[in-house]
DNA sequence: TATCGTAATGACCCATGAGTCATAAAATGA
DNA sequence: TCATTTTATGACTCATGGGTCATTACGATA
């Protein structure tokens, strides 16, 4: 991830409130026309400023969008690793937990924005793409594993458990994100409900007895 | 869904043929580059054939890409109902059976192709989207409603388990088609271990006992 | 209020690539 | 074989939108 604001170290207080209304604009514009789509000039009026202004912030439209990434997904996705990581209570309780925080995240239409550009951008989102791999999905990965051989050193979850391929467990996240993408028009997700199920339906499955 | 083949109802065998290398072509170019950045340029070398002559057989570069949403992808998903809908063996096979369908159409380079268009492919790919709703997923979900139903009148399945929202189940195969098109690089899906994986500790959670 | 440096502007430039069409080649058939 | 219709070609047109930069507005300082 490259820094984006050339090489200004402090911004006035104006040029802050400047940056973010960029920022949010972008945020707008890129969720609802997709990356490709989104003109940079809907983006400049958006944000009540003229086109050139973007480019004395943003270097190219791609910086932009690494910008929105870097300013609004990856703190949010910092606060999960720290909430997924709280060791207490059973192991099926944890698992729920990261569950639900996960699928939430999905949720969101910062996520959306990242989904959509991470599918849709062919090489240029590469290193977005390897970066939300290395510390995104590893890192959520790990979390579930280690949640998973907590539950069967404890007995709670049977022991061919710590065997189970962690990703099983994201699917039901990463669908709600998909879902809200292409079909939230039609019939919303009630995401609440599909992550419970989940859980009834899969923990019952992990446990000893 | 509209024709793409203008009002001809007959075409020769070596139209035919020339429409299909074209399609072949298509699939290849949208595969690698995704909708927006393949050129039709590039589809025509890789049919051998001038760029003009793609406007023979479809008007727009929408319509190439409905074209060859209709004729790779429906008819494999025809197949898809017909599989699933096979009534035979216990709920737990059913289930898994129809599990184990989507998640390998779900990680073939057609649904690549469908998933990254209607993904990233903003007003204009509504039209597919909710073709796809209408006739895929909305069926998938039927599908496998009537498997839950069905498990739980035999007495196979406790009986809570009529009331799980039948997304639940589609999380698996969906997750393993974004993964394809995101991470298959850096790390290349065991498909049949994951939905094993998944069977394994979602089935349990379902039976009766 | 005059000067100077910095930030903002938007008319302009230009590469790109979808789509066209006059021309050429191929097929048809008398 | 020649006339006629059908199909293919690729150089060309043209709209689009990312990115530039000469000009203007602003704000601080003397």
């Amino acid at each position: 991830m490259e820094e984006q604001v050339h090489e200004k170290k402090a911004l006035s207080r104006s040029q802050q409130r400047r940056l973010d209304d960029i920022v949010q604009a972008a945020i707008k514009v890129f969720d609802r026309d997709g990356f490709e789509a989104a003109r940079m000039a809907d983006i400049a009026e958006e944000a009540g400023v003229a086109k050139g202004t973007l480019y004395l912030y943003f270097d190219t439209k791609a910086a932009l969008m690494e910008g929105v990434i870097v300013s609004t997904i990856i703190p949010a996705l910092e606060k999960i690793g720290d909430a997924a990581g709280a060791e207490d209570g059973p192991a099926k309780e944890r698992l729920a937990r990261q569950m639900r925080i996960a699928a939430k995240r999905m949720a969101s239409p910062e996520m959306a924005i990242l989904l959509r550009h991470m599918i849709s951008g062919g090489e240029q989102a590469k290193p977005i793409v390897k970066f939300y791999y290395d510390k995104v999905v590893q890192l959520g990965l790990e979390h579930i594993q280690a949640t998973l051989d907590y539950g069967v050193k404890t007995g709670e979850f049977r022991k061919e458990v710590s065997e189970i391929d962690p990703l099983v467990f994201v699917g039901a996240p990463v669908y709600t994100g998909v879902w809200n993408i292409l079909f939230d028009d039609m019939q919303a997700l009630d995401d609440e409900k599909l992550i419970a199920d989940y859980l009834d339906s899969v923990i019952l499955g992990l446990l000893s007895k």
